[in-house]
DNA sequence: TTAAGTGCAAAAGCTTTGCGGGTAG
DNA sequence: CTACCCGCAAAGCTTTTGCACTTAA
C-alpha cells in the first residue's frame, strides 16, 4: 500500500478517535500502520512482531486489545479462514479469497463478476446483510509444488 | 440429519478405512456420528462433549486427532469463520454461510444462484480450484435483538 | 484533571505430543 | 502378529485479564 493511502487510513482512524473521545496514542497509530503494511492476513502475533521493530517495548496485550478496537471501529476486518488463530485483514472493501485447504493460507483476489453476484434476501431469517465475500477453495501453488516433489 | 443419511455417511467412512487399512474403531464411528448430529459448526470440544454422553471415558486427544483424520479423508470439512477455534462442518457439498460480524456465529444457507456463479480462472496464479463458498456477512437475529434491548 | 490506555505477569482456553498399553484386522 | 489407535498427562501456543502506572485531551 502506498504512503498516501496509508496516511489516509490513519487519518480516518484518528477521526474515529476524536469522534469518540478516545486517545490517539502512538502505539495505536503504529499498530494500524503495521497492519496496513502487511498483506498476508497477519495474526496478532505477526502484527506484534512488526510493530516491535519500531517500538521494541510494546506489549502483546496492547496489540491484541488494539486490533479488536480497530475491528470494532470498522478500520480493519477479521479474515474468515479454517485455522485456529485470529487473522486480520487491512482491506474493508468487497474482495475475495483464495483459501488453501492444505495449509489454510489466504490470498486476496479481485473479480468484478464476483463483486456483482445477486445476494439472496435474508430478512426472513432476521439476518441484516451488509456485504459478501467469495471463498475460492483449493490447493495453492506452494502446496502443489510440495506434493509433486514428494 | 435423518438416520438413513447418517448411516450412509458412516458407511462411506468405513469404506475409506477399509481402502487404507485403517482400523474402524467404535470411537471413530461415534465421533463421526456426533458431528453428523450437530448442525452448528461445532468446535472439537463441542464434539467431545457430545460423544462423551455415549462414551464417558473418551479422551479429548482422540477427538482432536479423529476430526483431523475425517477432514483429511474428505468425510467432513473445516468451516471458515472469523473466530479463534477450529470449527467443523458436516456438510461437504456446495453451500453458503451467514456470518455474524458481532458474535462470529456461522449459519448455513442454501441458494441455487450462489451455487451457480461463474468462478474466475485461477490457473495463472498456480491455484487449483476445487469449489467455492459465499459468505454473507452481517448481523444475526440474536445480536440485533440484544442491541435493541440495550 | 481524569478517563482511558499501556505494560507486565499470571491465568485461561485451545490444541498437540510423547508414551505405555490396548485392539482391529 | 503387528501396525495403528487410545487414554493420560504434560507441554505448547494463542488470547484474555487484573492491576499499578502513564498519558492524551
Amino acid at each position: 500500500m502506498d504512503d498516501r493511502e496509508k496516511q489516509r487510513r490513519v487519518e480516518v482512524f484518528a477521526g474515529h478517535c476524536r469522534d469518540r473521545s478516545l486517545p490517539f496514542t502512538s502505539q495505536r497509530r503504529m499498530i494500524l500502520e503495521a497492519v496496513l503494511d502487511l498483506d498476508n492476513h497477519p495474526s496478532a502475533d505477526q502484527v506484534h512482531e512488526r510493530v516491535a521493530r519500531r517500538l521494541p517495548g510494546i506489549s502483546r496485550a496492547t496489540v491484541y486489545r488494539t486490533l479488536e478496537t480497530l475491528v470494532r471501529l470498522g478500520v480493519i476486518t477479521k479474515a474468515c479462514h479454517p485455522g485456529r488463530v485470529v487473522r486480520y485483514d487491512r482491506r474493508t472493501d468487497v474482495h475475495h479469497h483464495l483459501i488453501c485447504l492444505n495449509c489454510d493460507e489466504v490470498a486476496d483476489i479481485s473479480d468484478e463478476h464476483l463483486d456483482a453476484i445477486p445476494l439472496p434476501d435474508t430478512s426472513a431469517l432476521g439476518f441484516e446483510l451488509s456485504d459478501h465475500r467469495v471463498q475460492l477453495r483449493g490447493i495453492c501453488q506452494t502446496c502443489r509444488e510440495k506434493e509433486e516433489g514428494s
